[in-house]
Formats: C-alpha cells, sequence, structure tokens
DNA sequence: GCAGAAACAGGAATGATTATTGTTATGTAA
DNA sequence: TTACATAACAATAATCATTCCTGTTTCTGC
C-alpha cells in the first residue's frame, strides 16, 4: 500500500506545514525549506500545498492580502486576522456553528469558515507605545 | 463642502453593484459597463471598488478563487459559496455571531465573516440529472 | 537491472490587482 | 472673470502570486 506518494520533499513541505504556528504561505513554507533543500522549486511547494489540501490531509484558512494560508489542522475551528500584522491566530473556545450550517437553506453545506478581522493585541500594544 | 466624488463612471459603478443580485467580481463590473461606457478601464473598476469598499458604502464578502466579491449591503451577514458554480448567495435567518465576536480573547475584534461552503440546490439539480 | 509511471525543477505564461503618469475638473486670489 | 495652483480622475503600464508546460530525474514493480 505504500505505492501511494512518499517524496522528500513532499513529505518535508507536509511536515513544515504541520509544524508551523502561525499560518503559512506557500512563499513561507518555500523560505522555510529552501536553506535545506536547495534544489527545491517554488511551484512545487505550491503543487504539493495544492494536492494535499485536495487530499483533506490540510486546510485552507483563506486568503489574505490575495495571499492563501493553509493550516495543518483539518478540523474546522474560527480564525482572527490581524489586519495590521497579516496574522493568522486560532481562536479557542468557539464551536464552529455547526447547529448554523443545518439551518441554511440555498444548499447542502460541506464547510463552513468562521473568521474575525480585526487588531491582534500585540499590535494593539505596539500602537499604545507611540 | 467636501470635495464631493461625483462622476459619471464613478456612479456608475456604484449603481450596478448595488442593483446586481449575486455577488459580483471586479471584472464582472466591468463587462457590465463596458458596452454602454466604452471608455471605460479595468484599473477604474478596481480603484473605485476599493474606494467604496474603504468608504464603507460597499463591502466585501471574500474572495474566491482569488477574485474578490464585493456586496452593496455593508450590514454583515453570512454567504453561501458553492464550489461547483461559484456562486456567492446570501444566507437569511442566520444572525451574524456578534455574541461569539465577545468572546475572542486574541484582539479586538472589528468585523466577523462567517461564510459556508458546499453545492448550492441548482448545482445539485443539474448533477442529479446526470 | 529494466521499463513504466509519477514527481520534480525551472521558467514562461496567465490573470487579478496596483502603481504611475498624463489629463481634467475645481477652488482661489487678484 | 481670469490666471494659476491643486486635487481628483482615468488609462496605461507594471507587479505579484499562482499555474501551466516541458524536459529530466527518481521511484516502484517486475
Amino acid at each position: 500500500m505504500t505505492a501511494r506518494k512518499h517524496s522528500k520533499k513532499r513529505d518535508a513541505i507536509l511536515d513544515c506545514v504541520r509544524a508551523a504556528t502561525a499560518h503559512p504561505t506557500a512563499e513561507w513554507v518555500y523560505a522555510q525549506l529552501k536553506p535545506e533543500i536547495p534544489d527545491l522549486s517554488l511551484g512545487t511547494v505550491y503543487r504539493n500545498l495544492a494536492a494535499f489540501k485536495a487530499e483533506g490531509v490540510i486546510a485552507s484558512v483563506g486568503t489574505v492580502d490575495g495571499m492563501e494560508r493553509y493550516d495543518g489542522i483539518t478540523r474546522p475551528h474560527p480564525h482572527f486576522v490581524c489586519t495590521h500584522c497579516k496574522a493568522v491566530l486560532n481562536v479557542d473556545g468557539i464551536d464552529p456553528p455547526q447547529e448554523l450550517a443545518a439551518r441554511v437553506t440555498c444548499g447542502s453545506v460541506r464547510d463552513c469558515v468562521l473568521t474575525f478581522y480585526g487588531i491582534c493585541n500585540q499590535c494593539v500594544s505596539v500602537d499604545a507605545e507611540k
């Protein structure tokens, strides 16, 4: 059954996304892996991230400023996007509104994304110092 | 009196977004207006849509397939995105989870986006015919 | 070891979005 | 009212993330 896909680069990309505490972009993953894997192509990162996403191995948080942000956690959970520093944070303690999805009548819901936008605590602190 | 931004093209763009029943892209607005305003540039549509969004006159629903979708309704309300036909529909009967936003501790929430993904009823019907 | 298939790198192409630059409209002082 | 300064505007050009294409390499099954 190991006839599936195993590739050193492929595994490295997956590990990188899963190990990342933040929600990385394709470019960030590329920058992380490039030093240890010099013959890595940016296109490979894009292709593998898209493949992982299609498989459901990783998830996409959405696009911030035109750049797609990935997440090693596939279980749906809300996110907080700082509009100042562009950080994407996980929000704990809030259940994904699955019961709300049941009330949607215009189609069959497969997925649900709940995202909050605002200024993160760190950026608020920095602004306060000014 | 502040410089009132009166422009035939500007007004036409705003009217177009507000009159649209769907959630248009910049390209769609451009395609709609181009026949009646031949000397209209795509960049003008982008710039004005961004300006309207910054003013709060219109809202952005988010990006679907890398294309930003606009909305003439600024009051936050959930949306349903059909992953098949890429339609963006308004979801009625579900309150925006403002009370959930109060429970977010990692920053001060300014905005909240709740989006459902799935197959819309129309696409389900079409698939069933196959 | 060999053949076939899949994965890979590199670069070019694509398409959405933004910056630049020339032009037009508007306010102001004489 | 007219000449001038200034801001807004639109069209074109450029940018940037992402995808597509082609030749090459690597891995698996036999």
